[in-house]
DNA sequence: TCCTAAGCGAGACGGTACGTCTTGTCTTCCA
DNA sequence: TGGAAGACAAGACGTACCGTCTCGCTTAGGA
């Protein structure tokens, strides 16, 4: 393919980022997105159906790299990537966060973790039927998501560790042992 | 206060609830609602200062009926509440959880479930820093948001005794005794 | 009939001449008028079907008085009682011709001007057919305005008498003389 | 520029005199130019301010037609094309004569036929002062639109030139010689 | 002097036009 | 000849005003 396709997708991908970071998903526009990279209005439409699959493209790489990393270390596998990749795009993910229309967002990622703990949950052998094990990874992502948006919320602070075991251990134990 | 303006109030927030439950929350704009409710457009502005401004103003008494409820039965005493309350309402919620751009909602939800999930922890003398109280409730939301979307995304199916249980056993003890 | 009623009437004239003066005709709306006059909505609808009307009842009163003048001394006799009614009201006729959409204004006492010219042309005894009178009521009043138009353009600065004097001049010799 | 601008603008300007010559200038809406002229509403802010902004973008053509005219015969030059031109829009011009609201247009184009006259002013080497001067064309501009009015007001039947003698003479000699 | 209909202020309301904004499609023209 | 520039149709947004409509309060002016 065009070397300059892959140029001009990556443009529009940062931009679409930066904007995000300075002033959150639902509030950047299709202009700013092509007036900060720099591209006709009529490019960025060749190449991406709308700002949401532009997006879609972005996270697809997220999905790609925590598929890779899971099949190295299984269980709850997603967890310690995703949780580095966050504190890599700190400004970013806060962004996210912190925008309240910008849950949309985080329903994608909450998505990307679910399919991820499916096989998690497939792997370990959970008992149960096939709808208890797809509510048990829903469960987890959600859990996930609640922990790394609290995480996100108070700035990244705490070491990244220390919430991969916080995470492991209320999913694992619940919140008994807190009592 | 005006007679006439508690009616007005409650026909917009009706229309909203009707048309976000026919096409979704991101879909329905101030003219579907303002035609459905029959009222005028300046009307609606006098009222509030956008759609979102309605719906927050609906949510203000799904709070409230939580937070009453919860008085009466404390642990985890949002749960089954809520559960009545989106079986009461399933078509609407149904729409809520089936729209991507309807997270935003849920996400409102949340944020009400983690503040009664707060008043829970506090109650449940947690052990713990202000911090990890505060996380443990948005674990709580995060987690129980989780097991509600799956509900309603399989039609409500399951009876809502059985689902408050299993949010119960998975908040308390964790995803241990399923494998 | 109660005195109140007029005291009202008498407010709303009031109101919409010194806004008139301020911001002019169009700029001025109801909710400006009945502000300033503290009177409610209810009441200004009560008296005047519009803004319009409301004006109108004011030209009214212009009509009868230069009516009235003229009936003692006949040839061009509005021009000075006009005249002196702009000099009296200096303020609020400059506003008037100021304002490019309160040409709608001037129309009106155009009209009054052109009615009262009527009664000279036919007093005088002019030749010619009833529609040959009417157009020379016209040109009188529109030559009138004209003039009157460009008093107030220019501060109102040359004598009273002398833009009468103008005027008539004018009317009566046309242009030649001044070539 | 884009060939499509030039369309564009003339399908509104277009529009816009057939819906004044239809149901006046103030009672027509942006919403009805732009839908008579199959345009999208950010298309007809995109080239006009408002519609008061398209109105005067066609004044202007019929300043330069009459700039240029006038240029060719210079005594009272604008008297003729005028009134060839409010014939050849016949229906047009009687229905902004005939809207009293419609006062506003009435005076843009007074102020076009004045600077015409200003300029016979000049050119006919008028005794007086500058302020005489200008005093003298807009009396000759007030003049004309009465006559003018009035011939359109009655339907235009009287021949072309017979109104334009009328108005010489009547501008030239004044009323005197009708008594 | 009472009391009762009217006048009134306050302002909610349905309706309608405004000027702005964004989207996704489309055309033009330059490098 | 491919892409930047940007014109375009569509349509939602929040604001402004209009003329109608309740509300209660007050205040004449006849009993």
């Amino acid at each position: 393919m065009d070397r300059r396709v892959q140029r001009t997708r990556a443009l529009l991908q940062e931009a679409l980022l930066a904007l995000m970071t300075e002033k959150g998903y639902e509030e950047t526009t299709v202009q700013d997105i092509i007036d900060r990279a720099n591209v006709g209005r009529a490019t960025f439409y060749a190449h991406f159906a709308d700002k949401e699959t532009l997006l879609t493209s972005r996270l697809e790489d997220l999905r790609n790299m925590l598929a890779e990393r899971q099949r190295q270390s299984p269980t709850l596998g997603f967890s310690l990537p995703m949780l580095e990749h966050a504190h890599s795009h700190l400004r970013l993910y806060q962004a996210i966060v912190g925008h309240e229309r910008g849950a949309f967002v985080l329903r994608r990622i909450h998505r990307t973790i679910a399919d991820l703990a499916l096989r998690d949950v497939q792997a370990l052998g959970f008992k149960g039927t096939v709808e208890e094990r797809h509510l048990a990874a829903e469960y987890m992502a959600g859990a996930f998501m609640a922990v790394l948006t609290w995480w996100l919320d108070h700035g990244g602070k705490l070491a990244l560790g220390e919430v991969d075991t916080i995470f492991r251990r209320l999913i694992l134990k619940g919140l008994k042992e807190l009592t």
